[in-house]
DNA sequence: TGCTATATTCAGTACATACTGAACATAGTG
DNA sequence: CACTATGTTCAGTATGTACTGAATATAGCA
């Protein structure tokens, strides 16, 4: 394979990696999504760890978990026992499907959190005196504040644009 | 204060770590947002160091943060030569105007990436013989795949529907 | 059914990164 | 203008997390 067209994959792929380490969600496997998206053939766990030079262990945890956002799929090669990949091109259909929905999950325990705070106050209401209680009813306040910017989030994390 | 105020307080200021934290942004900074939220009155460096128990070299940076994203502004406390801070509470506004704008520079150098890999094709493609012919061919629809989703993407992140 | 190729798991480790704290800079005050 | 209160910086460190690699599980084959 010629030089420049490996610099022009690594390239990418070097950016991919850093682009998701830089939303949380680790190096690799941004790395192996965007190798198999360069990739004209499905790949096998070892030729994905051959070519990246990270273990079979990490590709194999990483590759299930770009399963789970639909990021890639497993192909069938007859005559090979191997699992192999490919990756699924429409990149913003792996945005709306797979990772905003991950996303979305973090952002539920956060609102989880929420009702749990406005929970405590509401079960103590009765027992708050003086300046604890404007300072309850301030809280109470800033809590539904919270709430309404939540749900509001979560309705455009559907992306109704795309 | 009461101690159920501060197990609410509390609860969602760990809340808030944990999701910036989730998000690649970092513990501390969602609690430090967090604690100027439910607070009725600004607070000061050694204030947030203190209620948190964080170091105040790590307020200072952190704080500076999220006034760059707009999340808590300086206020006057006259007669005092602390610097004091409170927290917007348009919390969408923030995402909006702070934090996706840090989120789609970080997209841009992945764009940056594209171009550069877009580049290194096209500069030789005089070069390229029989079969990696063939593959430029095909990275080059792939990355043009990715352009297009990318540029998208950039338009999303702008939410329309805010 | 045992054998072999392949995938998964997970305890240990390496690594990146956020935090600490002390030294330094700065700005108010008398 | 020196003194003091406060803020910032940054080298060193602690911490969390992703990766490694060997042990284990699993599935296809003969």
């Amino acid at each position: 394979m010629d030089k420049k067209l490996i610099e022009a994959r690594d390239n990418f792929i070097e950016s991919a990696g850093r682009t998701t380490q830089g939303f949380g969600l680790g190096r690799n496997i941004g790395q192996l999504y965007a190798l198999l998206f360069f990739s004209p053939k499905p790949m096998s766990l070892d030729d994905m760890a051959g070519e990246l030079k990270v273990s079979k262990g990490s590709v194999s945890t990483n590759v299930r978990e770009l399963e789970k956002w639909g990021a890639v799929r497993e192909v069938w090669i007859k005559g090979d026992r191997k699992d192999y990949y490919e990756a699924e091109v429409n990149f913003l259909k792996i945005i709306k499907e797979g990772i905003l929905p991950f996303f979305r999950r973090k952002l539920d325990s956060s609102f989880v959190a929420t009702a749990e705070s406005k929970e405590i106050i509401h079960n103590n209401r009765k027992n708050f005196k003086s300046e604890d209680k404007e300072l309850s009813l301030f809280y109470t306040k800033r809590l539904n504040l919270i709430e309404i910017a939540q749900s509001r989030l979560l309705l455009l994390l559907r992306l109704p644009g795309l």
